[in-house]
DNA sequence: GTACAGATTGAG
DNA sequence: TCAATCTGTACT
């Protein structure tokens, strides 16, 4: 699932499930945006011409592995690594559809406000997703709390012709990457970051 | 030790 | 349009 190209997997995980298990529930959300960032060669990535820093190793853990950060001192961001170890390729996850609770405080509709959501901090660092007991990725939902959305919550079956595909955002300074075609969202899905 | 950028956000 | 806010990194 995960050791494939990222922009594969940044598309599969359109449509998915994150389930973070917290204070005897689970938050769930389905991811509605994703960015892949492929370094070395890509600009935009934290690890342009491989690069290796104390902050960035995750981003070299073979596929299915956390990579959290900090960013302008306030917001973390959630990405999962993906290909094979060593090579720094990950997919950020930028916006969810909130699913359990239905209607929360802080509503998932951007990468800094979607870790608010989660709960999620650094200690997260690397944890892996496919063996962690308290954040997983579920293709679909068969919980009572999603009952009432059930038809919507199929994760597994997203069209190819729902998927928007443009350029990714706030890293105008990468020049030529910016401009890649490098961000994928669900057509017309309310939970879409703006800008 | 200091300087400074940064894959954002919400208020104005 | 713009400032809040702070960690890691790259310097001295």
């Amino acid at each position: 699932m995960y050791l494939q190209s990222t922009l594969t997997v940044a598309r599969n995980l359109l449509g998915k499930f994150i389930v973070r298990k917290w204070r005897n529930q689970n938050i769930m959300g389905k991811i509605v945006e994703t960015e892949a960032y492929i370094g070395p060669k890509d600009k935009a990535s934290h690890a342009f011409r491989g690069k290796i820093t104390k902050r960035n190793t995750a981003e070299y853990m073979t596929g299915g592995h956390i990579y959290i950060y900090l960013v302008y001192g306030m917001y973390w961001q959630l990405n999962i690594s993906t290909n094979i170890k060593g090579k720094p390729e990950c997919v950020l996850i930028r916006a969810l559809e909130p699913i359990f609770p239905k209607r929360p405080k802080v509503i998932p509709n951007g990468p800094g406000k979607l870790c608010k959501f989660l709960k999620l901090n650094k200690s997260f660092y690397g944890e892996d997703l496919t063996k962690s007991k308290r954040i997983w990725l579920a293709t679909s939902i068969s919980s009572r709390q999603a009952s009432s959305k059930r038809r919507e919550n199929r994760g597994d079956r997203i069209k190819k012709s729902e998927i928007v595909v443009k350029k990714r955002i706030g890293i105008d300074y990468a020049g030529e990457w910016a401009k890649k075609p490098w961000r994928f969202y669900l057509k017309g899905n309310q939970f879409v970051s703006k800008k």
